[in-house]
DNA sequence: TCACCTTACACATTTGAATGGG
DNA sequence: ACCCATTCAAATGTGTAAGGTG
């Protein structure tokens, strides 16, 4: 359905993207896939969240993905970065996810480099691609390269493939862009859903000593005797929940409140609202659909939603921008939804590419909450310009070992990101930074509220 | 008082070096 | 000298609980 549309779309990109990309095969052809699309939508249903601390965990579930349709003897690198899913901080209570209010300024935006990067387009297509080594953190000053998100804020990992001959000598004109709604997720220092702390300990090998039948009993009951006040925090929770709330229904259970408090939320409805809160901000509008089947078809793995051909970078953002701008409160995005399309469709114009998307299936991100994203989102650093990554396992055989990410946020204040890192950085002549540079100004131009997004480049810091 | 964050902890898996056999 | 499988300890990844912070 929409991914029919969206495909559409992608064949007929935006001057800009069209005039920076000539090679359109490249474009047109790559096919991104989620692996264990039902695990995600699992964690989605409820609510994902994902716990970030000082020095870095991992995601889980974590991000791994199949691709298809790259030129084998071409090579490519493989980004991930993690953009907000609205403006809004969220808070936990009675149950439900709630808006607390505008979401901190964005924190220095970073982009985890897959270490197999570069790679030839056989090496990525033979087999899935996993992210596991992608860490998040809340510490603003990180110097290990992890993605920087802040505590009760959504997100959502954004997937980029870059043809690339190596890192040194990236082609930044041919990129394309993919999200999957079922990964977005809200970062929390600690689980405030019980029900996804027991889906974690289920799914998490790591967790396995905290799983009933083994010994996390024994554990529990010696460590905590009685401590009523925590206890009923999770486990009596975690109970009733299971008890009283039926599975299907996860989404709406848990964020019923969100709606609640849209009174202060800019853009947010009220009819609509009142009926649509039923369901979560961020899971709403796809809770019907993407929950139980897969967008795209009958494969789960092809829920990718968008596929965006960024060889401008000046197109995603604006994308994006107006993918959120169209559906400002989850109530209107949730009406629409009835469809929960009404949102989607709507940046459907500003997509350069987007093929293969179900256009029925609303998208976390597009729904929910996240809609006010832009306009709401309060001040935005500036990351003009800045592209910032980490190489996971620099050094290792066999792995890249070229040291991209750097140490910058340690020594800069949020706001200064403007341009490349200092001289451990030398910004060789690529085309990256400039093109950023010119795709926050382009956004703007092309649309209103790029605000926000237009100050949410892909890259946040230039490394090379 | 409250919401959120940090830290130490115990338990689990993963990793990689060391070892031994063929 | 090489390859492979096994063993084992260290490193790392988990959620929990308690305390700290603003």
């Amino acid at each position: 359905m929409q991914s029919r549309d969206l495909k559409a779309n992608f064949s007929v990109p935006p001057p800009s993207a069209m005039a920076a990309v000539p090679d359109a095969y490249v474009q047109g052809n790559i096919r991104l896939t989620l692996e264990d699309p039902e695990l995600w939508k699992t964690f989605c249903e409820i609510g994902t969240e994902m716990i970030i601390t000082k020095p870095g965990r991992r995601m889980f579930p974590h991000c791994k993905i199949n691709l298809s349709g790259l030129i084998p003897c071409a090579k490519y690198i493989l980004l991930v970065d993690m953009v907000p899913e609205d403006g809004f901080r969220y808070k936990w209570n009675k149950e439900k996810w709630e808006v607390a209010g505008k979401a901190e300024p964005q924190p220095p935006c970073r982009t985890y480099l897959h270490p197999e990067s570069p790679a030839p387009g056989s090496h990525w297509m033979k087999q899935s691609i996993s992210f596991l080594k992608l860490k998040l953190t809340n510490n603003t000053l990180d110097q290990h390269g992890h993605i920087i998100l802040h505590s009760m804020h959504r997100y959502h990992p954004r997937f980029h493939i870059v043809q690339a001959d190596d890192l040194f000598s990236v082609r930044w004109s041919v990129f394309q862009t993919f999200t999957f709604p079922e990964t977005s997720f809200t970062a929390v220092t600690a689980y405030q859903n019980t029900k996804i702390t027991k889906l974690k300990i289920d799914h998490n090998p790591f967790a396995k000593g905290f799983r009933d039948e083994g010994t996390t009993k024994k554990r529990r009951s010696n460590k905590n005797p009685i401590c009523p006040e925590k206890r009923s925090r999770t486990s009596n929770i975690s109970n009733r929940d299971s008890e009283e709330d039926s599975p299907p229904d996860f989404c709406r259970s848990s964020y019923e409140g969100y709606d609640g408090d849209g009174g202060d939320l800019p853009k947010r409805k009220g009819a609509d609202g009142a009926k649509e809160q039923r369901y979560s901000p961020w899971t709403s509008d796809r809770e019907p659909t993407v929950r139980t089947e897969s967008p795209a078809g009958t494969d789960p793995r092809d829920m990718y939603n968008a596929e965006q051909l960024v060889p401008a970078p000046a197109s995603y953002q604006p994308y994006r921008f107006h993918e959120y701008g169209k559906s400002p409160s989850p109530s209107s995005s949730v009406s629409s939804s009835g469809t929960g399309r009404g949102s989607f469709e709507s940046r459907v114009p500003d997509v350069a590419t987007v093929p293969d998307h179900d256009p029925s299936k609303p998208r976390a991100h597009e729904v929910g909450p996240s809609p006010g994203g832009p306009q709401p989102h309060p001040a935005p650093q500036d990351y003009s310009g800045v592209l910032n990554m980490s190489v996971a396992q620099a050094g290792k055989p066999g792995v890249i070992s070229h040291h991209i990410y750097g140490p910058y946020a340690a020594e800069q204040p949020l706001g200064q990101w403007s341009g490349p890192g200092p001289a451990q950085y030398p910004p060789p002549p690529h085309h990256l930074t400039a093109d950023y540079a010119t795709q926050a100004v382009h956004h703007g131009y092309h649309h209103g509220n790029v605000a926000e997004w237009s100050q949410y480049p892909l890259f946040s810091y230039s490394c090379w």
